[in-house]
DNA sequence: GGATTTTCTTAGCGGGTACTAAGTTAAGCC
DNA sequence: GGCTTAACTTAGTACCCGCTAAGAAAATCC
């Protein structure tokens, strides 16, 4: 069945007071962030509060300050914003990360404390991005989820090495586990509001994720 | 503006063949789970690969072998399945911890670790359920997310003293901290596959939680 | 200051979603 | 075997969402 015929779209209005253009209340100040930053940020936000399913393109260009539809300027899909956002905190993280790897002369300890350290800080200075990494992924497209498995794989087999030149006595599942359980439990910090300041949170969350690690098992009856 | 008259539906074709009810395929074995428990476990398992809303009710209807609409016989709306998934996780969660802390001829050490060791357990036997417990709690009416706030406080409080038993030096928020980041961490083991066996991997989590909370906090600079 | 380009708006479509209505089958009870 | 009730199906509705179309406003360029 054919759709029924299409009016053009027409302002009913055109001489009517219109809402004044929000870019004329904002002094166009040099450093202010681009408008696709701003709608970036502003679907990141949601993202990590809502989760990307129950976040509308209407309520991302709310938050932005825009309609919905202006997103589409911007991304070409609602999943590329979040592609984006995912990439993005992938990057990050490896960049942390290498930065801490370069040193090479360090005991196995100083070194698996060295990546926790590096690992925190990016986690802290990127908490919605870092949220969206590691909760969000399973909505993203096969296609993008399957080109970031290989910037995936190097981080793991880092965490992993580092771990068992420490421990050398765990196995790689084990190591695997571990380190699972340590990059989620980080998540914490990104979606639960915490009173404590940063340099303290930064401390404590690396000494525990550092406890954790250096845990020894125990057998597993009381 | 009223909508159009409705026709009452029609069976088309009263005389064709049906398709063959699913029960007459299935002997009635006496230790089948309801229909009800088998939709419900159906919705746990899609909620907490995909998510909530990712989750629609016809996938929920297929996963457990019925029509979408099946759900509605047992369930008042989609929210109320997961309504219960949660409230349930909170049930066995604090019966699991209960049991634990019942024995009070313990050391603050022992009493940490016993909470920790039951924790765990009740997680790796829920695992579906803990991880909506923890992830989708967000996609709960207010009302329903409301009432869990009492049970969860007081879990939280648990957590919070014996902590600070074996700790006395950790003050309350972070102390509140140290805990949220453990038991997001647990979620790790409810959302991917690990290939190790359930006692190891039982003795493994619950070592390496004990080590988080026991972690030393440094100084914060290298 | 006019032309061009970018950014944003409103209007609307197609499709999918949660949920309802109404009827059919099967099981339980006597 | 009839009656009742629970469980399930199909058909359908209203609504919302992602996205497109087409044009207006603002910024940019010369």
């Amino acid at each position: 069945m054919l759709p029924p015929a299409r009016l053009p779209p027409m302002r009913t209005n055109p001489t009517s007071a219109r809402s004044p253009r929000r870019a004329a209340a904002e002094p166009p100040r040099r450093g202010r962030p681009s408008r696709r930053a701003e709608i970036f940020a502003a679907a990141l936000r949601l993202f990590r509060e809502r989760g990307f399913h129950a976040t509308s393109v209407n309520d991302i260009g709310a938050e932005a300050g825009v309609a919905g539809t202006a997103v589409y300027a911007h991304f070409a899909t609602k999943q590329d914003v979040l592609a984006e956002a995912i990439r993005e905190g992938a990057r990050r993280i490896g960049e942390g990360v290498e930065e801490a790897a370069a040193d090479a002369s360090q005991t196995p300890c100083e070194a698996l404390a060295g990546l926790v350290r590096a690992y925190v800080r990016v986690v802290l200075d990127n908490a919605d991005m870092y949220a969206c990494y590691v909760l969000e992924a399973r909505d993203l497209g096969a296609d993008v989820r399957r080109s970031m498995v290989r910037g995936e794989r190097k981080l793991r087999s880092m965490w992993r090495q580092r771990l068992q030149a420490v421990r050398p006595e765990l196995t790689d599942e084990q190591a695997q586990t571990m380190v699972q359980m340590a990059t989620f439990g980080l998540v914490a910090l990104c979606v639960h509001r915490n009173r404590i300041d940063r340099e303290q949170l930064e401390a404590l969350a690396t000494a525990q994720v550092l406890g954790a690690l250096e845990s020894p098992v125990m057998p597993s009856n009381p």
